[in-house]
DNA sequence: CCACAATACATAGCAGCGCTATGTATTGTG
DNA sequence: CACAATACATAGCGCTGCTATGTATTGTGG
């Protein structure tokens, strides 16, 4: 027996907040509504406060990468038969999709691992790390693992190399160039999980490369 | 032919910028001065802006990690005849003084790498690696690792798997414990240059024990 | 030794920030 | 259809980083 919210004018707002961080404005309450036709109460209506906005924002980028992963191929449903299931492989492409939506949103990816600013919903990182433990088991499943491996905790082993990578690329120590250093760093943990040396090489490599712009991307 | 900076001002400020950040005081310019005696304007006087004060502050979280690792023993010249040279605990203990380090300070940690602002000195992040890479030098020399391994990327990648779980871990989302993942991780990387496994696991898990809190203070 | 000039530093005020108290317009519901 | 609950606009508060202006200090050439 009232006004409804508009989902619109949320969606609206945060798509803004996103270009600005994109495009490098600075993303202040005033800015942020100039655009928009609404005025900076609707801020505080949808979102509470700034902080609650940048929670907001989080929450987006971890949809978008969440997106961005779906999009990987997985080898577990071969399309063409003439290439075979390969769970390494699949593992390492989506340790490269990560990778790569790191370099094309760096703000996002930054905001992201802001702390200060709690998440939405708490479950968002939670739920990206799945995504690998899966591929970890597939991997098991398919006899490249030991038995002994725990798939949770190869799959944080692999968040960290992609996200040490990541990170210190979009803080700036490190160029671009310096994320194809995934490639050696993702097969000796692989094959400290017990794959074969040579094949692991050639699942990481072709899973790297799987990702488009993954491997050209680091040359611009 | 004119008034002098004082440099005891200078060291001031930038004690109490650290100290309030590690107090999770809020930094602002106000504030900032106000314990001080100083009026707004030393801040201009000896840093141009704040931007040029969170500079400074940068410098001196990597001063900090550098004394840190400087603190580290090495086995280059044991002391202890009974305890030989082992570049690969040396290697390790650096790593793990490292995530300690980001442990014990992680606010400072967080400006460390808090792109869009430059540093003052661009070569003192380089020089923190460069310890790292004189490490994996010596291990070379030890032939502990193979003859084709570049040290620069070596240490690299062992910073990579030292930031990459430090910064989850600061940033929040991952708890304390996640940093032993260093171990196996560590492990996985240094058998990939050609350290024998076993040698390798002992070597690891002594350079990690080696660095008063690494061990335990993950516990807390 | 001293007058000068260059510099450090204090004071006060500006524009912009996030936020909120207040008033108005809109809309679902009994 | 009248009411009440809610979205939203407007204006202003206290804060921010910053700077224009004035004053006090100090190293230096004569």
């Amino acid at each position: 027996m009232a006004r409804t919210k508009d989902p619109a004018v949320r969606a609206r707002l945060l798509d803004r907040a996103a270009h600005m961080l994109r495009t490098r404005q600075p993303v202040t309450l005033r800015a942020l509504v100039a655009g928009t036709g609404v005025s900076t109460m609707a801020v505080y209506t949808y979102f509470g406060s700034m902080d609650g906005l940048w929670s907001a924002v989080r929450q987006e980028g971890f949809s978008r990468l969440a997106a961005k992963l779906d999009e990987v191929p997985s080898s577990a449903d071969p399309a063409d038969p003439a290439d075979p299931a390969d769970p390494v492989r699949d593992l390492t492409a989506l340790g490269a999709a990560y990778v790569v939506n790191a370099l094309e949103n760096p703000d996002l990816y930054r905001v992201m691992f802001d702390a200060g600013f709690a998440l939405e919903d708490a479950g968002a990182a939670d739920e990206t790390l799945h995504r690998l433990v899966r591929a970890v088991e597939r991997a098991k499943e398919a006899g490249r693992f030991r038995a002994d491996v725990d798939p949770a905790e190869l799959a944080l082993q692999s968040w960290a190399i992609g996200h040490g990578l990541a990170s210190l690329v979009v803080t700036g120590p490190l160029p671009r160039q310096a994320l194809d250093h995934a490639v050696p760093m993702l097969t000796a943990q692989f094959v400290g999980a017990g794959d074969a040396p040579d094949r692991c090489r050639r699942s990481v490599e072709r899973g790297w490369e799987a990702v488009p712009t993954a491997a050209s991307a680091v040359g611009g």
